[in-house]
DNA sequence: CAATAAATTAGACAGTTGGGTAATGGATTA
DNA sequence: TAATCCATTACCCAACTGTCTAATTTATTG
């Protein structure tokens, strides 16, 4: 039952890898974990960004594992150095934090995965393969965070299509501004204080953006606003 | 530490896929393309959206394969439609194209992989599997594309930081199940009912709920835990 | 101009929520 | 065994929620 899934066992050179981790044992973790495969060469090791960046530009490997907790200069500020540097290297940033912003950080600052360290080393390795050519990969525990980030777009007639506007909801730019409000989790008198009205004027919005989405309490609401990406 | 080699080859029951396409041809080869994976099964296949979401509520598969030029209504449509039903399976999409808003539109509707029809067919199966443990997987063409359009975040001191960890929630097993049902929108009372305790357990739940996510108010969890991929 | 829709305010009311505090039994762990 | 954590129940209370009815003002549109 072993025989098929190896996308990568092909004649051609092998990908070459460095390493950027602080922690040596970590590191030798990595190298092993890697050097294992047939088709992985690890060709460097650092255990800051400094030399990290010098090894770099001296071996222009084809996948490079970026510590982000480096002493010193960090992860992302090194990612960004190395794309100035204009090599097309790839790069999978390795964190133990599945922080929202340091995830966005990564990936806008030059990485193209994200993988926590307590993936499995095989695992790993596929990463790696799927990287040099180009893939984005996204550990599991990060990866929705990471795609409600992006910008919602109206999908309503992206496709061509045209039966579809009857399912959306009409709502008025007022009850919009309330909703997100609502979404953020605020108290109808906070809603009422931010938008400069009265409680009142503040639920009767509430009101009808309940009944205009379908729903039964303003918990619903904000689900299904984040859901479809309505803010 | 470690004896497994590929994620995949466990003795668990295999992926269930289920496959959204129009084109005959295409279907049949998709499906002999993983139904040659011992590891996955597909279970159905649809050639418009409409069927497809009745074959998905029936069988409720692990990944849901989905085209995303669908005639009437489009993939992109049914994506959210899927998503509003509520079950954990994840979506490939599947095209064609590599415009940049349908790209994004579909990872912000609901899909967790993009791929171009032209993948490699082994490649296809790594991602189903891949997909089906919660990455997200973007296909080469589209990847810096799509890793672009993510907001830019000011990197500057982003990362000294270590004191965070504590900032993940070690909900217990009860509370996740209070948690999902506080997400669809359940009074108290009706989570009560759900899992037949009293309201005054409900409430406890709830109210520890709160305090480790941080948040002041069920609708902060909610839209917490739903923009957080917790449930 | 008249009709319609949106935004605003108000009072009232039953029901829900979230915070305290406190007690009990069961399970796991030191 | 003792200490902890979890699930469970209970009571109180201030605050908030959602719905109703009803009225005024401002735009927009036929």
């Amino acid at each position: 039952m072993n025989m098929v899934q190896k996308t990568a066992e092909t004649q051609t050179k092998p990908i070459s890898v460095i390493i950027v981790e602080d922690f040596k044992l970590t590191r030798v973790g990595l190298r092993c974990a890697l050097n294992a495969n047939d088709d992985i060469n690890v060709v460097a090791e650092a255990e800051d960004a400094v030399e990290g960046l010098k090894l770099i530009e001296r071996h222009k490997p084809d996948v490079i594992l970026m510590d982000l907790g480096l002493p010193g200069m960090n992860g992302i500020e090194a990612m960004v150095k190395c794309k100035e540097m204009n090599f097309d290297s790839k790069i999978i940033a390795l964190t133990s934090h599945d922080r929202c912003e340091e995830v966005i950080a990564a990936l806008t600052s030059g990485a193209s995965a994200y993988c926590l360290k307590d993936i499995d080393p095989n695992k790993l390795a596929d990463v790696v393969r799927d990287v040099s050519t180009g893939v984005c990969w996204i550990d599991p525990m990060v990866a929705q965070m990471t795609l409600n980030s992006l910008p919602k777009i109206d999908n309503a007639g992206l496709l061509p299509n045209k039966s579809n506007n009857e399912g959306r909801v009409p709502l008025t730019e007022r009850e919009f501004e309330v909703l997100k409000h609502l979404v953020s989790g605020k108290s109808n008198t906070e809603i009422a204080k931010e938008l400069i009205v009265s409680v009142h004027t503040a639920k009767a919005h509430v009101c009808s953006i309940l009944q205009k989405m379908c729903v039964n309490d303003r918990v619903q609401a904000a689900v299904k606003a984040v859901k479809e990406g309505m803010v």
